[in-house]
DNA sequence: CTCCGTTTCTTGACTTGTTCAAGGGAAGTT
DNA sequence: AACTTCCCTTGAACAAGTCAAGAAACGGAG
């Protein structure tokens, strides 16, 4: 868990200026993992009193974009965040709760897994969702 | 490429009834792969004359819902439907001009692929999406 | 073949997540 | 400390998809 100071340096070793919502929004990432944006707005004015939503949505795009963050959207869910970057891992995803956990590649390092027939493509990365049911929804 | 007969007859089988919108969606599935629902409108109306757009998301479902169709959705990527349905294959996406390509699953059933730690979950899929740059992208 | 009940389609309004735009305010440079 | 640039606030707009009520069509029964 990085504390303040670590995170000013991750903003300005990636070129951005160091501000309050931004501080914020990456702590909550850093914080817990895989919150929408909804909650990730909430998350930010627990730390802040009070920010935009519109900031919220700028500051994620700004960290997406430098990579201080990785945006994942499986299907039928809404964006969420997450501060794990870098490492190419992968995730499980609930079929039925929405619940989602990492899982670590078993390679390490994109693209973990090459296509039978890449159809000329440049292949950067390959992306997995398993997908399944959770223990508790198992269960119930 | 399945005519009307076949495509009624896969309705049917599917315990769904047959209708001229149903009809025309799932032959449009058929004819273009990965087309999104605007695309999709566009072409049933080209079959039919009309249907509301409602319409068209109201059979979307329920193809999907009873396996018929598939619905993929890759990151900054509208819903898109194909008919290869069944075979666990997989798909290469460029990242400029969102071109979706399928692969075939070089295992073939679903899960292709286990994780490395399930965390409990009852995997029965596993997603791959290969990211990267198609050839006339790459080229340009 | 016709009638009827149920499902499905049409129409039109609405929700939701996200983006656009203009102006005031803060970050960081000199 | 002043200035320039970028960021945040406010408020409106947008687009994909969904909800709801009534009309039409499917297909089973007589």
């Amino acid at each position: 868990m990085p504390d303040a100071a670590d995170l000013e340096r991750l903003l300005r070793a990636a070129g951005l200026r160091v501000t309050r919502p931004r501080l914020a929004v990456l702590d909550a990432v850093h914080a817990e993992p895989h919150l929408d944006t909804e909650a990730l707005i909430g998350a930010s004015r627990a730390r802040l009193g009070a920010v935009s939503h519109q900031a919220v949505y700028d500051v994620l795009r700004v960290l997406t974009d430098s990579g201080l963050v990785r945006r994942i959207q499986p299907q039928g869910s809404l964006a969420r965040y997450e501060a794990r970057v870098g490492d190419n891992h992968h995730h499980l995803v609930c079929r039925d709760c929405g619940a989602i956990v990492d899982v670590d590649c078993a390679v390490g390092e994109a693209p973990c897994l090459t296509p039978s027939d890449d159809g000329g493509f440049a292949v950067d990365e390959a992306e997995v969702v398993f997908w399944g049911r959770c223990p508790s929804c198992t269960a119930a």
